[in-house]
DNA sequence: AGCCGCTTAGGT
DNA sequence: CCTAAGCGGCTG
């Protein structure tokens, strides 16, 4: 009889091959090897982690070319079987290999070799010997008084100390002068939330339509998705909470998924106050050692709430309740660097394995979740009612064609702003331009300094004293002559956040005015400084790029001003109108709460042009559905599938002789499409052209199909060693 | 991707 | 003649 021990395991590694790598199992593995288990291997001349996907009993290779793994490194599965299937389909679905979406969904910690389920704790504790000197001895080793102060008031652990980056030389001077003991401690998870569940605040009435939405919300049964559709100030928040209060009771977690952006300290704040519960945080500014933790209180259920940004995806769930994505249609969703995930798409799919409801939120809808709520696939929920006794917003149009203009103000809106400001209230301009000017221009010649690798003019930033070429990080000082004729005359070429403060502050004198776009905001906590201040009415005067749509609500602004609505209209890319319409809804949202009447004015050289006025005139919900049945008819997405192919290379024509070897072998039949390849809309960039080849779909099976059936062929071809390529699966930006 | 080894341009 | 950088091949 033989005993049922496979010898061979395949691995996925965090390689960009779209295979996996067979080992040899050693006689007396440690541990039996299951599929989501790490593995130390070798891999060339180097060690590599990976996971085990499958066993076998034969492997077809030679002997001599199989290597041994090195360890079997987990004793349970580090992916979760949901989480492991949801990688698995996700890599196919991203046409990335196995691994490179594993370790996406690992930690960086656990792709070093962390352990994920430590069994006993380190702690750090003061000895008695410390305590009978006490700490005022140490004042000439502040550093080490400092850390003997805070273990004086209780111990910590060393991943508590490893987070809080506090000196490691301190520790290791008081533990050799025997002041520090470490203690090893079993791990003692804490689930006490499960069986009684507190409350830290008694929650709000909820209105009829919100009440309404989370009946339907907790009726769910295993996997459902619903969008929930709600105005600015409609409340969306007290919704999650009610839905969340119902999970936890049920001793169930929840993963709650926001932008970059919205993951302020008051967001936080909001889950904290109302629930005594563990949340753990996850956002881009952790180190790894306080994701590893974040991720370990999700796995081990002592976090009841996880809150985080577009990794907290796979954050493991001990007792998977609920997934809410807040802002659904933020595009900070969707990864732009490496594997071009998106975080909605996927938040959905592991509703599915998990089977748990998930909920997409938002005041403007993605076209892509308004269509499957307008088919079925989601349920459709509605918030309308505006809480409080706000007043419906005023917008208008300011033609600006043959209107005097200064720093791009019409005198139309310079009138309204002084209205406005004189009443009291706060005054806020969009300029999605950031810098002084965006060209700098030759008044002699008529020359314009454009960036040497990039097609794109330098950015004039006045304070910096510096032309900056805002696509590949060039810089240089203000050029004292022209480049072309040695002319001295130069000036800047419209209108930056810069040039507009300086305005405005020349105008109005008397009304401090504050810029928040990502030179003022550089800096960690000042965008949150920042705020306050505006909060607190330091400023009356706002200017900002989109940064300041996102998320902020700012009651005592009453007018909001966009003032170059035009180049957000007429974009290369498709999905421009819907931005604009999601920017201008949102901003709308900023104005007249709080019981103040609101003002939005857009300033615009196409003042009858449709998509405005069909905004304008019906709101969102109305526009999108125009722009969803828009999108039918040109075969665009969400109505079709698409796959973006990119290729970059020092030689234009490398690039686009490799994209036209794909686009030979790709279908065109009825119900596909291939356009290209094209120069990308910026066709140079930082020293490389760039091109890219457009597949669409009408079906996601075909477009799936059609792309497996070549992806083999592509990694074969001679001309893909000739530049950096990538495939972009519902590509978000075409540029 | 990351590493190695080979080729080639450039410096002393 | 030696060193630094660029490209291609390979990983079980």
């Amino acid at each position: 009889m033989y005993l049922i021990m496979p010898q061979f395991v395949e691995v996925a590694l965090p390689v960009p091959m779209r295979r996996s790598y067979s080992y040899r199992l050693p006689a007396q593995p440690s541990t039996s090897p299951c599929p989501g288990k790490r593995v130390k291997v070798p891999f060339g001349k180097q060690q590599l982690i990976g996971l085990i996907t499958a066993t076998k009993d034969s492997c077809e290779l030679p002997d001599a070319q199989i290597k041994e793994i090195i360890e079997i490194i987990d004793d349970e599965p580090a992916l979760s079987e949901p989480l492991y299937k949801l990688t698995l389909w996700a890599a196919r679905y991203y046409f990335c290999s196995q691994g490179q979406m594993l370790t996406q969904a690992l930690p960086v910690a656990l792709r070093k070799g962390a352990d994920a389920a430590p069994k006993s704790r380190t702690w750090l504790k003061l000895t008695d010997k410390a305590r009978e000197a006490g700490i005022t001895t140490l004042k000439r080793a502040p550093a080490q008084q400092k850390l003997a102060e805070m273990l004086w008031q209780h111990p910590l652990s060393l991943d508590e100390f490893n987070a809080m980056e506090l000196s490691k030389a301190a520790l290791k001077g008081l533990e050799d002068k025997d002041w520090v003991q470490r203690e090893q401690v079993p791990v003692d998870i804490n689930l006490g939330w499960r069986t009684a569940l507190e409350l830290g605040e008694t929650p709000h009435k909820l209105n009829k339509e919100q009440a309404v939405a989370v009946a339907a919300i907790n009726a769910a049964e295993g996997y459902a998705c619903a969008l929930l559709e709600g105005i600015t100030g409609s409340g969306k928040t007290e919704v999650y909470l009610s839905v969340l209060e119902k999970i936890l009771s049920e001793g169930k977690q929840a993963l709650i998924l926001v932008p970059e952006i919205g993951l302020t300290p008051q967001t936080i704040d909001r889950f904290r106050r109302r629930f005594k519960v563990e949340v753990a945080v996850i956002h881009s500014n952790l180190t790894d050692n306080q994701r590893l933790d974040a991720w370990r209180a999700g796995r081990s259920g002592e976090a009841a709430i996880i809150i985080g940004t577009r990794s907290a995806l796979f954050t493991p769930m001990a007792f998977p309740g609920i997934i809410i994505l807040d802002e659904e249609h933020d595009s900070s969703f969707k990864q732009q660097e490496g594997v071009g995930y998106h975080a909605r798409d996927l938040a959905v799919m592991r509703g599915h394995l998990e089977n748990i409801p998930v909920v997409l939120g938002s005041a403007t809808p993605s076209l892509e979740s308004l269509q499957n709520a307008l088919s079925g696939r989601y349920r459709h929920l509605h918030l309308g009612e505006r809480a409080g006794n706000a007043k419906k917003v005023r917008q208008g149009i300011i033609d600006i064609r043959n209107q005097p203009l200064k720093a791009g103000m019409s005198a139309a809106l310079l009138n309204e702003m002084r209205l406005h400001l004189d009443a009291g209230n706060q005054v806020l301009l969009f300029l999605n331009r950031r810098g002084f000017a965006p060209a700098l221009l030759c008044h002699e010649c008529g020359h314009l300094h454009e960036c040497d690798r990039c097609d794109a003019f330098f950015t004039v930033h006045q304070k910096l004293g510096e032309i900056r070429c805002h696509h590949c990080g060039n810089q240089y000082a203000i050029p004292r002559q022209c480049h072309n004729c040695g002319s001295t005359m130069l000036m800047g070429q419209g209108i930056g956040t810069e040039q507009l403060e300086q305005v405005l502050k020349e105008e109005f004198p008397k009304y401090p005015v504050v810029r928040i776009d990502r030179d003022t905001t550089r800096l960690k906590g000042s965008l949150e400084n920042h705020l306050q201040a505006i909060h607190r009415g330091d400023y009356k005067i706002l200017v900002g790029t989109q940064m300041l749509a996102k998320g902020h609500h700012f009651p005592d602004v009453t007018l909001v001003g966009l003032l170059d609505v035009d180049g957000a209209l007429f974009s290369a890319d498709f999905r421009a109108p819907e931005r604009f319409g999601q920017l201008y809804t949102q901003v709308a949202g900023r104005a007249g709460r709080a019981a103040k009447p609101g003002t939005v004015l857009l300033q615009t050289h196409q003042s009858d042009n449709p998509i405005l006025r069909e905004l304008m005139h019906k709101g969102y919900g109305d526009f999108a559905r125009g722009q969803l049945s828009e999108r039918k008819q040109a075969a665009l997405p969400p109505a079709w599938h698409m796959v973006l192919a990119r290729a970059e290379a020092h030689r234009a024509e490398d690039a686009e002789a490799f994209l036209a070897a794909i686009a030979a072998m790709l279908p065109r039949d009825r119900g596909f499409e291939v356009i290209g390849p094209l120069p990308a809309p910026m066709d140079r960039k930082a020293g490389k052209h760039r091109r890219q080849l457009m597949f669409q779909a009408e079906q996601r099976q075909g477009l799936q199909q059609a792309l497996e059936a070549i992806l083999p062929a592509i990694d074969l071809l001679p001309e893909a060693k000739r530049c950096r390529w990538s495939l972009d699966r519902d590509p978000q930006d075409l540029l």
